[in-house]
DNA sequence: GTTTCATCTTGTCATTGACAAGTTTTAGTC
DNA sequence: GACTAAAACTTGTCAATGACAAGATGAAAC
């Protein structure tokens, strides 16, 4: 702290950073010069953890598919309270969503990203196993959830379920498990 | 032709151009700089068309919406056909795609986009309303669609599936209006 | 043929990402 | 506690970029 050279949670602090100017201007919104002065560095420090803006999202994009994989874990076995719990991660962590589904950002064949990216797939695969051997169905639930998840964050969604879009979003992923009579046709 | 100052369709070309670059590198990783040096024009002839970056974004998202209300209009009143119709122009259009749902790119408030929008809106708005009056329905099926393109997109779908995204939507999506026990549980 | 205006060019500037080379601190070893 | 090696951070630099200003060119209208 004394210490004016080393910062000490450097790596931390920039990652932090680069999560706020990420919510507020996107994914490319900002500079790697802008997270250094942020934090109060030269210009070139961040480049010492992650190389380069390549480098920052997929340190990004790992740490999101172990959170993701960790809110996923908490929201036990149910289907519909995973997709709820999907779309909630989304909210809460937009920024590591928003970078990890964006393979063209960062390192997608980074060997950390890839592990975290099994781990969170292979969560996926047990508990929607579980339920239905259909993989049709599990792939239908993942994009009704994703679905759900993109339109809220480009602020497509009606502005009455922007607000909590996690308990906006179960009676419509409820949609795929049940009431289909109303779907298909007027009464 | 002869002419080596007036290109005479600079700005359909800087847009195609454009599209070309997003689809090799996605809506950030190509500079203006570079379109003009593929249409064989000046660094600051394209801002004389498009303002500057945003507003040529903003004119591609404006063009996607348009395309994608044609497809729609092509693709009749069934909901499955329209969810695969979404699918297809994101398939087809990615570059476009890509933009439209990315407000932070672009001007959202421009006059042509909100237009554009608008139309788009209303046409989904009347074939889903024809099916069902259940608001909640329109979001699913809606959310079901984009989350499979955007799925796809990413490059996120087992590569199978990945051939042909609008063949692989069609099981997908009747996940929605079908065949629901399998889903909720193994028989 | 002249006026007028859209189109395109040249020139410039601050900002940026990346890299090279140097400085300071920490950690480990004797 | 001094010495060494490595990690953390700085300063300096360069080409590329987006944006803007000012000027040149050609087309269209009359």
């Amino acid at each position: 702290m004394s210490s004016s050279y080393h910062h000490g949670d450097l790596r931390r602090t920039v990652l932090s950073a680069a999560v706020a100017a990420i919510e507020e201007s996107g994914p490319s919104g900002w500079s790697l010069r802008e997270l250094a002065r942020r934090a109060g560095v030269s210009h070139a420090a961040p480049a010492h953890h992650f190389g380069d803006k390549a480098g920052l999202l997929t340190a990004l994009a790992a740490e999101g598919f172990d959170l993701l994989a960790a809110a996923l874990t908490e929201a036990g076995d149910d289907l519909l309270d995973l997709g709820v719990a999907y779309v909630r991660f989304a909210a809460e962590h937009r920024a590591h969503f928003e970078v990890m589904f964006r393979p063209e950002l960062y390192r997608a064949d980074d060997p950390e990203v890839t592990a975290a990216g099994d781990r969170t797939a292979a969560l996926l695969d047990r508990a929607v196993g579980a339920g239905s051997p259909d993989s049709d169905a599990a792939l239908a639930a993942w994009s009704i959830a994703h679905g759900f998840a993109g339109l809220w964050l480009s602020g497509a969604l009606p502005p009455n379920l922007a607000e909590d879009p996690a308990t906006a979003a179960r009676p419509i992923l409820a949609k795929l498990f049940s009431d289909r009579e109303d779907v298909r046709s007027a009464p």
